[in-house]
DNA sequence: CGGGTTTGACCCGCGC
DNA sequence: GCGCGGGTCAAACCCG
């Protein structure tokens, strides 16, 4: 398989119906720092390492701009806390975030740069990210096995369970949730390839919203990666796109070696170092983001807010060649990357 | 025919 | 307890 092949067997964005063909969204390089205080504990997540790209195929640390290795050492993150990349290459705007856990957010003004959460809590997140392997898609709601509620149902609604034998769930026994990873891109295309194979195998109407949600799931066997894909009501020209979970698998199109950008996995729940590929190792559709984009939190509220030490090599892909061509000569990227708390953590800080 | 999408039905959690 | 909204299932359908 060549290298960095732009998959042009994704299937139309099934998004409403709307939107052609899939498109390419490569996060070839990302390094994210979240750091918390308040006694919160932090959950350091990185886009790619959700999507299950690990230390092991990635280079080490590197400083792609500084040619230099960076060693991260962030604090606990917070156990509710989602990052949220939020990304507009039409504006060149960069927005990192830790989704709130406050479902209020979901109403922000994404074009403001506060982060939306649409994303419900994630305190439930019980499996530890740093342990990437089968046992944590296993638990993956979806996968949850034993059910008394659904047949005891069933015994009083036999047109139901003749309808619907649904899958078993356990009463009284919490859904993990994988933790989720969203970010949000200003672009007319709806589904974001991000280089492994999705199954929509859902969609719903958004209260509030004219676009419908879409549900897909990682099409490898044994993988339980989730990702939705929704149009902001608030501005139909971004996408938000939220992982669930981690692949147990490595990227179908994406071979070793090629990988932009991983968190070292052990890094959840104890410090640790994300990894970025050296640059010399990033292929030429990979977008490479100026210095400038190597973000630092460093403001005097870093010691509250999270920090993201991160910068991104970033470039959305289409399947259309024209748009890639496009996105290629986007040289404006990701300049201006935003850090702003969440609602929750403005409040946390009004309240001391 | 196999794999993906569509879509209505259903379950569950949560707020009131 | 009830209603609502989110999330999921699975039959039907579509397409290469």
């Amino acid at each position: 398989m060549a290298n960095m092949r732009f998959p042009d067997d994704i299937p139309p964005a099934a998004f409403g119906g709307g939107g052609g063909g899939g498109s390419i969204f490569d996060m070839a390089g990302t390094s994210c720092e979240a750091s918390g205080g308040g006694g919160d504990k932090w959950e350091t997540l990185g886009f790619m390492d959700l999507l299950g790209i690990h230390q092991d195929l990635v280079s080490p640390l590197f400083d792609s701009f500084n040619h230099s290795p960076i060693l991260l050492s962030p604090p606990p993150p917070p156990s509710s806390g989602e990052l949220a990349a939020v990304f507009d290459h039409h504006h060149h705007d960069m927005l990192l975030n830790k989704l709130d856990t406050n479902n209020n957010t979901k109403q922000q003004n994404l074009h403001q740069g506060s982060l939306l959460s649409a994303v419900p809590e994630s305190s439930e997140v019980l499996n530890n990210p740093a342990t990437p392997n089968s046992s944590s898609i296993s638990s993956s709601s979806d996968e949850v096995t034993a059910n008394d509620e659904r047949s005891k149902a069933g015994d009083h609604d036999d047109e139901y369970r003749t309808k619907k034998p649904l899958k078993p769930k356990k009463k009284n026994q919490k859904i993990q949730r994988q933790p989720r990873f969203a970010f949000i891109t200003k672009s007319e295309i709806d589904h974001l390839d991000d280089g492994y194979r999705w199954r929509k195998y859902g969609q719903k109407a958004v209260k509030n919203s004219p676009y419908p949600r879409s549900y897909y799931r990682c099409t490898t066997v044994g993988c339980g990666v989730k990702k939705r894909v929704e149009r902001s009501s608030d501005d139909p020209t971004t996408v938000v796109t939220t992982y669930e979970g981690q692949h147990s698998h490595p990227c179908p199109i994406m071979p070793r070696g090629t990988i932009g950008f991983a968190i070292d996995s052990s890094s959840f729940g104890s410090p640790s170092s994300f990894i970025v590929p050296q640059p010399q190792q990033l292929q030429p559709f990979v977008y490479t983001s100026p210095p400038s984009l190597n973000i630092t939190a460093t403001s005097s509220n870093s010691n509250h807010h999270p920090s993201f030490n991160a910068f991104f090599q970033y470039k959305p892909r289409f399947n259309d060649q024209n748009s890639s061509a496009l996105a290629l000569g986007d040289h404006g990227l990701l300049q201006d990357i935003v850090l702003t708390p969440t609602r929750r953590e403005a409040r946390e800080e009004e309240d001391q």
